[in-house]
DNA sequence: TTTTATTAATTGAACGTTCAATAAAAATAA
DNA sequence: TTATTTTTATTGAACGTTCAATTAATAAAA
């Protein structure tokens, strides 16, 4: 079996693996059986590749945050408005979903637990600043710097109380069609009321 | 060191030994000993009570849940205006951290359950849906029953999302209270926008 | 004494980690 | 090419730990 180079395939292998796992069963009930038996391979592999659990855990959570980074990046152009900008943090913070229907209890299911775990938090953290400073300076553009702060804080609840309500009520993919369209929706009044 | 009548005492201690421990070191690090250990009992005394720790899982949920709902009600009289009601909400679902400080992480961690979890996701459900149908019938005496619905739907996101960014960046009391405080503002321009 | 409340000890299953063994590919030599 | 050695990738059984649940024993109250 042994090719060169498999090191990257196992680890992408693995991280799906464990995006399946916590979706289907959670983070709880996700054991390194549970990942390596999805996965096709044996469980030592996990610590031989990751360290330990541990380890893959967060290089899970790691890939799925440069996702969404990467998500956004790729649309945005030197001629994109700021209005277009915001839609496209929206879609992309949407998209969580769209592009995989599984990672979307994963995320939830990181989310509670970077509250004890502090490596976990630290990704977290970063993640959650980028996307206010991603709004703020879009906002910026739009009106007065104090408006702007005050408009990239109530976007970014919005965001993350549609999407989690959405998460939480299991809905379908129409209904989180629906609550991007809320989101946007959202951004257009607040332009309107702050914009200058 | 047996009296009659322990029962709803034991309860209620092992209840709030579960909150303290979930929120200390997660649903995932609480065990029968984490939760007998900050009791001050036994860990047979869990199985005795709650049937097991799930039971006693449920049993915290459920206790959680009706907290919020009597935090709501009993401050809501005759004499209440529905723009009253509406902040009298907020104030209820923020101070699912003000009365107790490690509350909040303890609701995200059954979040995130509930999404593997029948019984909690049941429970989860009619939470989320009773702070809709109160928000809606609130809207209702504002505004048209269609721009009810709406400024409900984007009220409720709010609220959650607020608080969820809050809880997730590890915020204090000043910082939650401000968080109240935009999620009041939100309500007021909402109706304003859509007040017939 | 009988009942109720509680503990402490015990069980077996499940977990993550480790590691010696193995198998296949790659590299080298013939 | 063919044969041999070395490297790389992978396995899965064994180990020690931890967990939830159960059990029998204990202590106080009725």
């Amino acid at each position: 079996m042994p090719k060169v180079g498999m090191e990257p395939v196992r680890r992408q292998q693995l991280i799906d693996a464990t995006i399946s796992s916590v979706a289907e069963f959670g983070l709880q009930a996700t054991t390194i059986n549970s990942i390596s038996k999805k996965a096709g391979l044996s469980s030592g592999i996990i610590s031989h590749y990751f360290g330990g659990k541990q380890g893959l855990i967060e290089a899970t959570v790691r890939y799925l945050l440069t996702n969404l980074k990467h998500e956004l990046i790729k649309q945005v152009t030197p001629t994109t408005t700021p209005e277009q900008r915001l839609m496209l943090i929206i879609e992309a913070n949407f998209a969580r979903l769209q592009q995989r229907s599984d990672t979307t209890k994963t995320w939830l299911s990181f989310w509670a637990q970077s509250m004890h775990d502090v490596q976990l938090h630290r990704l977290q953290n970063v993640n959650s600043r980028r996307l206010l400073s991603n709004l703020v300076s879009s906002f910026k553009q739009l009106m007065g710097d104090d408006e702007a702060k005050l408009a990239a804080q109530l976007c970014a609840a919005m965001i993350d109380g549609l999407w989690l309500r959405a998460v939480l009520s299991k809905s379908d993919q129409d209904q989180f069609a629906h609550c991007e369209q809320l989101a946007k929706n959202f951004v257009c009044s607040l332009i309107k009321q702050y914009g200058a």
